[in-house]
DNA sequence: CTGTAGTATCGATGATCGTCGATGTTTAGA
DNA sequence: TCTAAACATCGACGATCATCGATACTACAG
């Protein structure tokens, strides 16, 4: 049995922090996942077109224009946005419409900092 | 001489943001060196370290045990995040104390929301 | 049932990344 | 000046990644 040190209890949170030390390998795998998810510049200007969306969402075809990209790749992106949890997809028709998961996104941004 | 639209003005703001959109691509590239930085999980135990120590400053020497990779590994990462400002090196005899730059990481922040 | 359009998956390719041993550099002490 | 310690850089390896053409899947219209 380790002996559990009495002065330095684990603080007790909702969701892991960067902040707040130690960081365990699993948590910082977990949270390396989301960040990793924003880590493409492409990635990063398909949130933020959806961000800008007045509906709150975009179709698949929608982003190749502006993102100048080809569709497979724009479907690869949309894959890891959505394996990160940061967006999901809707399909309707022939169509499928993502929307921003912004809870998801407040959990990225509380990690690294309040 | 490129023409201004007048109607649709670029927002007047101190950093990018994925909520603002349009992201530009350079915007988007710029973001994403920093997100990269935040995509491996011995990174972010890292800066957990940092923020967790007493003085502020930890040295190069005291992240090999608790992170259990190679002291050329910590002087790579160090690197990494000290390219994408979230740290700094100060070299103070033989050793060299790496201290948090919590602005930059709030910066970070304010991109992915308020 | 057939054809078409929107989307996802597959396979391949070139680039980038994490890791570590070996080695170079810098500093302090003997 | 010589040695040892702390740290950075180099070189190499395997793994992962972004990208795109080809192709498969899905839904709808005729």
């Amino acid at each position: 049995m380790t002996r559990q040190a009495p002065s330095r209890e684990a603080p007790v949170q909702c969701c892991p922090s960067v902040l707040a030390a130690p960081l365990e390998p699993s948590e910082a795998a977990e949270l390396a996942t989301g960040f990793t998810a924003l880590s493409d510049p492409v990635r990063l200007r398909v949130l933020s077109i959806l961000a800008d969306a007045p509906r709150g969402e975009v179709c698949v075809c929608d982003f190749i224009d502006p993102l100048g990209k080809s569709q497979p790749t724009i479907s690869h992106h949309l894959k890891i946005l959505s394996e990160a949890g940061l967006v999901q997809g809707d399909r309707r028709g022939k169509w499928v419409w993502y929307s921003l998961n912004r809870d998801r996104l407040a959990a990225l941004r509380a990690a690294i900092g309040t």
